[in-house]
Order: C-alpha cells, then structure tokens, then sequence
DNA sequence: AACTATTTATAAGA
DNA sequence: TTCTTATAAATAGTT
C-alpha cells in the first residue's frame, strides 16, 4: 500500500528499512489498540528493532505477566523453565569461572600444587615473583612520597617484609639450617 | 477501512464484533509478519479474543522466551516468578564473588595496588612469600624424589628456577647492583 | 465466505 | 525526520 507494491522481503536499503520499520511499527500498534477497543481483546505485542530497540504494547486490561500466565495455561507451552536453563548455564558457566579462579589463587599460596608439571611450577615461581616485584615496586614509590617516617622507612618496614622471608627460613630451617649465613636476599632491593 | 468508517469503541453487536475481531486480527498477524520479513524485527504478538482463545505469532528467529529475556533487560519488568528472582540472586551473588577473587587474583601479580593501605600490602607481601615458600617446597620436594636427573637437579633446575629472582634483580638492578654478589639465596633450599 | 466500496496504511518522493 | 500523495492493502457492510 503505497505508491509502488512491494514484495515481502528483507528490505536491502537499511534506511529505508528504518523508514518502514518506524511506519510499519506504528501501523502494528495502532491495530493492536484498535482490536483491542474494538473487540475487546487483550493483546500483547513486543517488537524489536534490529537496533535491539524495543517498543511494546499491552492492552489496558490486563498486563504482560497475567497474559503470559494465560498464554502458559492455553498453549502448555512454558515460558519459565527455558528461562531457568539459561539461568542455570549461567550459574554454572560463572561457577566454573569461579572455580578455577579459586584454584588459581591457592596455588599462587603455594596449595594445592600435586598435580602440576614442572614447567607450570616455574611459571607459578614466575608469577609470584613478579607480583612481589610489582609489590615492593608500588611499596618502595609509597615510602618515597613519604618522608614523614624516615624511621618505620628504614626500620618497620625493613623488618616486616622480612617476616614471610623469615617464615620460609623457618620452613627450612630443620633440613638446612647452616645455609642461612646471609639474610635472604629477595629483599635485598628494598634496602637500597 | 471499508464500505462506511467506523469509531474506534467497542463494537456492542457480538456477532460484527466477532467477526471483526477475526478479520482483524488475521490482519493483524500478517502485519507482523511482515514487518520481521522486511524489517529484520523481531516480534512477540499474542492475542486472546473474549471467549479466552488464543492466537500467537513469534518471529521465527527467536522463541516467545528469548523475546521475554530480551524484553526483561531492557525494560527492567520482571516478568518472573520469585524461583527466577531466586537463581538471579545466586548469579549476581556469584559474579560478586568472581569479581573479588579477580582483583586478588591482579593483586597478587602485584596490579591495581593504589588504594590499598600500608598494612594490606604487607599482608599482600606475607601471602606472595608464603606462597613462594609452599611452592618451593613443593620443587624440593619433586626434586628429592627424582633421582633419575641429578645434572638437572644441580644445573638445568637451579638455573631455571632462578629465573623469576633473575626478573627481579634486573628490576632493581639500576638501584642496587653491587648487592648481587651472592646467587639468589631463596632458592638455595633447592641445592641440597 | 465472498464481494466491493471505501477507508486506511504506506512506499516513494520531496 | 516529517510531510505529501499516489497507490496498495485492509476491511465494514453487504450478499
């Protein structure tokens, strides 16, 4: 209906096919309304522009949720358990992710590590070396915009980022306690 | 549109109204249809006449409850029972939990380190030490029970788990070069 | 259900 | 986008 017939097709042109969406659009809800008056149906439509843009219309009477109840209760079909599976991939997909993100950090605690090969292991090594290095990095930049406490500077935090070296000596301590004549020297920079 | 115009207000004859209703809401459907064909758009149209009946259209890209997902994120309707309320909790709860464990996840690799307090840090450099010492201990361990490879476990080993404590002193090394007289001491546990 | 006069929707153009 | 207008399409009332 217009000045030239046009065939049921994916309209090519996209702004033409925006210019017929908007009419059309419009023409569709004002039929919704129109047999909605007129004979007193209840109507839901939802339409989606490929833009994602969505426009609706629900006849006063009634609302999309109690349509949809009816719809469930005419057509069997039901509309909540696709719904829950989406829901339920989605929890399972995010407690995956979850997962393996709980492992990753227990093994950068250094648990759980039976099962990797040596090659992983070094890379772990990597991995907690450099975040120490990224660490004492941002420590060291904060110390230097501190000059208030030249003190806690050279002697606090001396000692405190040697508690878990200390703790390591410990560790050790019983299977080679006669190696540990040099203080342990990975925080050796941060006594510049 | 027809032989005489009509007002849009309920039609009080049931039986013009009925067949009203059947032509129209044909008319309706074929519209929609139409405009998924040219527009690309996808549509949810439901349509109960008086007596309760049901007709239904959906474009046949989608289903009635992707069209329903998709229409519940963009209006923020719910359109749910409380079970659905129920497992959206738990992913939200679950995405929070993701989202904590990444930023120790990039605290750990030493990133994102602005807003944390002196005594996070530290407690940040205790975690990476104690982690480096389950690792290691872990390497020890491995090693001690490979009999099978002693150069490595005096060479090939020991050079390669030096590596990261290399990266580290090459961070440093503009600062603080002549402390390096000694091999790294963490890894000297691992030359027994 | 068909028919058809008429209204309504809309395609194309400005 | 909005308006205009010729034409297609829908449909009210009729058969």
């Amino acid at each position: 209906m217009g000045r030239g017939k046009i065939e049921i097709k994916r309209i090519e042109n996209s702004s033409n096919r925006q210019v017929t969406y908007s009419k059309r659009r419009n023409g569709i809800i004002k039929k919704a309304k129109e047999i909605t008056v007129l004979c007193d149906a209840k109507v839901s439509l939802i339409i989606f522009a490929t833009s994602g843009k969505m426009v609706e219309y629900c006849s006063p009477s009634t609302t999309l949720p109690e349509l949809l109840e009816m719809y469930h209760k005419q057509s069997g079909k039901k509309l909540w358990d696709p719904k829950h599976e989406n829901l339920s991939n989605e929890i399972e997909r995010t407690k995956k992710e979850n997962d393996s993100m709980q492992i990753k950090l227990r093994h950068l605690k250094g648990e759980d590590l039976t099962s990797q090969n040596y090659r992983e292991l070094m890379d772990l090594e990597d991995a907690l070396e450099n975040g120490l290095a990224g660490l004492r990095d941002k420590l060291r930049q904060r110390e230097m915009g501190m000059e208030n406490n030249v003190r806690e500077l050279e002697n606090g935090y001396h000692h405190q980022s040697q508690r878990g070296a200390l703790n390591n000596h410990n560790d050790y301590n019983s299977q080679m306690p006669f190696f540990r004549v040099q203080p342990i020297q990975p925080n050796l920079q941060d006594r510049i």
